[in-house]
DNA sequence: CCAGCGACTGAACAGGTGTTTAGTGTTTGA
DNA sequence: TCAAACACTAAACACCTGTTCAGTCGCTGG
C-alpha cells in the first residue's frame, strides 16, 4: 500500500519530478531544466538541493532502491506476493515511475540497476529453495543458474512491456507499457509453460546436454572460472 | 557467417561507426562528433551524407534492421538456427554492435525496435506451430500469447546480458555482456525449465485460472477489448 | 583543357546544456 | 533584536550540441 502525502519537501518534489522524467525520458535526455519546470522551481535550486545533476540521480537512485527494498522483504511468503500484485492492479498509476526509472536503471547498467537485479535474483533464489522444501517447485541441479533464467523472464516484461502490450493489443498504459490487461493476457500463458513445460519431451534437452558435454572436453581447463557473485551480491 | 571486407565505403564507414556508438552510449548520449572522429571524418561530413542525426539514426535502424532480417528467414529449421548459434560462438565480435544496437532500439521504443519485436514474435509463433506439428512443442490454447511470453524470455538475455553475466560471474565480452560462457552456464537450467517445468504440479496455474476467472465475471464487458497486432503486425 | 560535381573540411553559428554567482526575502536561534 | 543560516531566484557563464557556410581538393565527362 502506498500513502498518497501530497505536502512533500521541495527538495523530495524535486527529486519525485526528476525520477519520473529521468524513468519517462531517460537520463540524458531529461534536462536540470526540465525537472525543475515540472517540479515548480527554478533550476538554480534544483543544483544547491542536489549539487549537480549527477547527484540528483544518485538521491533518485538511493530513493527508488530504499523503496523497492521495504516491498521486496518477505516476498517468500506468496500471500504477500499476491497482496503486492493486486495492490499494483488496483492502483497502477502510483506506482508508475518507479517501475519506468527501474527498467531504465536496469539499461543504463547504473549501480542502482546492478543492485536492483541482484536483489530480484537473490529474492528468487530464497523463493526457489523455499518451494523446494515445500515441494511446489522441482529440486534443480544448478538452483542459482535457474533463479537468474527466473528472475530474468519475469524482468522481461518490465523491460519490453509497451512491445507486449504492442503486439497483445492491450493498453500501453504508463510510461512502461505494463497495465492490468496485458498481465491478464499473459499470466496463464507463462504459468502453462512453467507448469507443463513448453516441450512435449527431452530431447532438445539432451541435444544441449550433450553438445555442451562434447565441447567442454575440447576446451578443458582453458577458462578461468570466474566464481563471481554466486550469491548475496547486494551493494 | 559475415564477410570481413574492410575496404567500406565512407558513408559505410560513418554509419558502421554510429551503429557501435549508439549501441554503446545510446542515441542522446553519443554525439555527431563523436561518430565523426570515430570514423576518421570531419563532423560536417557526417550530416552532409545523412542529413542530420536523425538521419543518421534512420540510415543505422534501416541496416541493422536489413541484416537481422536476412538472418531472421528460415529459423523455423533447427538446423539454421543451431548454425547461427555456433557462428556466434565462434566470432562472437563481429555481432556484438548490431546485438547492443537492437538492444538499444527496444529499450527506446524506436520504430525498428518495434518492427525488430514483432519479427521475433512472428519467428517464434512459427516456431511453435511447426513444433505443434513436428510433436516437439505442447499445442498451447493461446498460441499468439505463448509466442509472446517465449519470444520476451528470449529477448530479456538481451536486455538484461551485463546482469546476468555478473551475478553469474561470467566474463562480460562485448557492450552487450552475453558471452560464451554466459551461453554455457544457463542454456541447461532454461532448458529444463522448458522441458519439465518449473512448478511441481499445477497449484499455482490453477489458482491463477480461478482468480482470473472470478475477476472476469466480475468486470465482465467493461474492457474494450482492442483485437490489436495479434498477428502479422511487421511493418 | 576545363567546367562541373561530389567528397570533404575548418570555422563559425544559434541554441541548449549544466553550473555559478550575486542577490533576494524568510526563518531561526542566541 | 540582530546576525547567521536557509530556501530560493534571475541572470549570466562556459561549454557542448546539431547544423550551416564558404571553400578546397580531386576526379570525370565533354
Amino acid at each position: 500500500m502506498r500513502s498518497v502525502a501530497e505536502d512533500l519537501t521541495t527538495r523530495a518534489r524535486i527529486r519525485d519530478a526528476a525520477i519520473g522524467l529521468f524513468g519517462r525520458e531517460g537520463f540524458a535526455r531529461a534536462t536540470v531544466r526540465s525537472v525543475a519546470s515540472l517540479a515548480g522551481v527554478s533550476p538554480a535550486l534544483v543544483i544547491h538541493h542536489f549539487g549537480s545533476k549527477a547527484g540528483l540521480r544518485t538521491a533518485c537512485d538511493e530513493h527508488v532502491l530504499a523503496l523497492t527494498a521495504t516491498q521486496g522483504r518477505e516476498k517468500t511468503d506468496p500471500g504477500t506476493t499476491r497482496m503486492l500484485i493486486q495492490d499494483y492492479l488496483n492502483h497502477p498509476d502510483e506506482y508508475a515511475d518507479e517501475i519506468a526509472y527501474i527498467r531504465r536503471a536496469l539499461s543504463d547498467e547504473s549501480d542502482a540497476g546492478n543492485a536492483f537485479f541482484d536483489g530480484v535474483v537473490n529474492q528468487t533464489e530464497d523463493i526457489i529453495n523455499a518451494g523446494i522444501q515445500a515441494g511446489t517447485i522441482r529440486a534443480f541441479a544448478d538452483i542459482r543458474a535457474t533463479a537468474v533464467v527466473i528472475a530474468s523472464n519475469s524482468l522481461s516484461m518490465l523491460m519490453l512491456g509497451r512491445h507486449l502490450s504492442r503486439v497483445l493489443g492491450a493498453p500501453v498504459s504508463g510510461p512502461h507499457g505494463i497495465g492490468p490487461e496485458l498481465l491478464r493476457q499473459l499470466t496463464l500463458p507463462a504459468l502453462d509453460v512453467y507448469t507443463n513445460g513448453f516441450y512435449t519431451d527431452s530431447r532438445f534437452l539432451d541435444a544441449a546436454r550433450e553438445a555442451l558435454q562434447q565441447q567442454e572436453s575440447t576446451t578443458e581447463g582453458s577458462m578461468p572460472r570466474d566464481p563471481g557473485n554466486r550469491r548475496r551480491g547486494v551493494a
